[in-house]
DNA sequence: GTGTCCGATCGTTTATCTACGATAACCGAT
DNA sequence: ATCGGTTATCGTAGATAAACGATCGGACAC
C-alpha cells in the first residue's frame, strides 16, 4: 500500500487532499487528539484517558487520523505509541495558505 | 450574533471552531466552491455550471458554508452573490498556525 | 395580474459518521 | 501455555451528510 504521506501534487489533487485533511479535524474529539499529541506523545490509553470516550470510539479516531495521514502510530512493546505528522499539519496549514493567497489577487472587490 | 472574528478567548472553543471551520471543508464540493468564489464572486447558477451537481445539493453545500460563516450571500436582485468570508478563513489559517506553534514548544521529543 | 428566472426548501434514498459493548489479536511476563 | 494489559476490529444502533427531483417563494418583465 502507498503510503498517502507525501504531498500530493496534483492541482486536483490539492482540492481533494484539503477536503480529506480538513475531514480529519472535523471533530472536536480529533482536534482534542492532536492537542494532546503535539503537546505530549502518547498511547491510546493515554487519550482515552483524556477524553470522556470509550476505548474503541478513540481508536476509531486514531484511525481516521491515520488515514489522513495526520497521526502515526508505532507499536512500542505491548502498547503503541502515536505523535502528529507535523509535515501533514503544515500541508493542511499551507494549503489554506495558498487559498488566502490567491484570494488576495482580487483585492477588495467586496462582497457589497 | 457575535462575529467570532477575533481569535477566540476560551481555549474549549478553539477546539469546537476548528472542527466546525474544519468541517465546513471537509468535502471537495465545498472546497471547490470556496476556491471559486476567492477567484471571483459568484451567483448560484455560476457554481452549479462550474461543478457536476445538481442545484438542490450546490444550494446545500452554499447553506453550510454560510453556517460556518464561510462564506456569505447577498441577495442582489433576482439572484444571489456569494463571496468568501475572508477573516473567517483566516481564522482557520490562524488556528491551524496556533497548533503548530505549540507543537514548536515540544521540540524532538520525536517519533522514533 | 401572469409568467419566468433564480434560489431555497421539502421529502426521499443511500451512504457515511459517531459511539458503544463485546471480542479478537498482540505482546510481555509468569 | 497461560495470564494480564493494551489496542484493533466487529457488529450494531442512531444521527448526520450527500445527492437528487420536485416544489415553493421572491424578484423582475410583461
Amino acid at each position: 500500500m502507498s503510503t498517502t504521506t507525501r504531498t500530493a501534487a496534483s492541482p486536483l489533487g490539492q482540492e481533494l487532499d484539503l477536503a480529506l485533511l480538513a475531514k480529519a479535524l472535523a471533530h472536536p474529539a480529533r482536534v482534542r487528539i492532536v492537542q494532546l499529541l503535539l503537546a505530549k506523545d502518547a498511547c491510546c490509553g493515554e487519550i482515552v484517558d483524556e477524553l470522556p470516550l470509550a476505548q474503541a470510539t478513540v481508536s476509531q479516531h486514531l484511525k481516521m487520523l491515520k488515514e489522513a495521514g495526520l497521526v502515526i502510530g508505532e507499536i512500542e512493546g505491548p502498547r503503541v505509541s502515536y505523535c502528529v505528522n507535523r509535515e501533514r499539519l503544515e500541508a493542511l496549514h499551507e494549503l489554506l495558505g495558498g487559498l488566502l493567497e490567491k484570494a488576495k489577487e482580487v483585492d477588495t472587490s467586496g462582497c457589497d
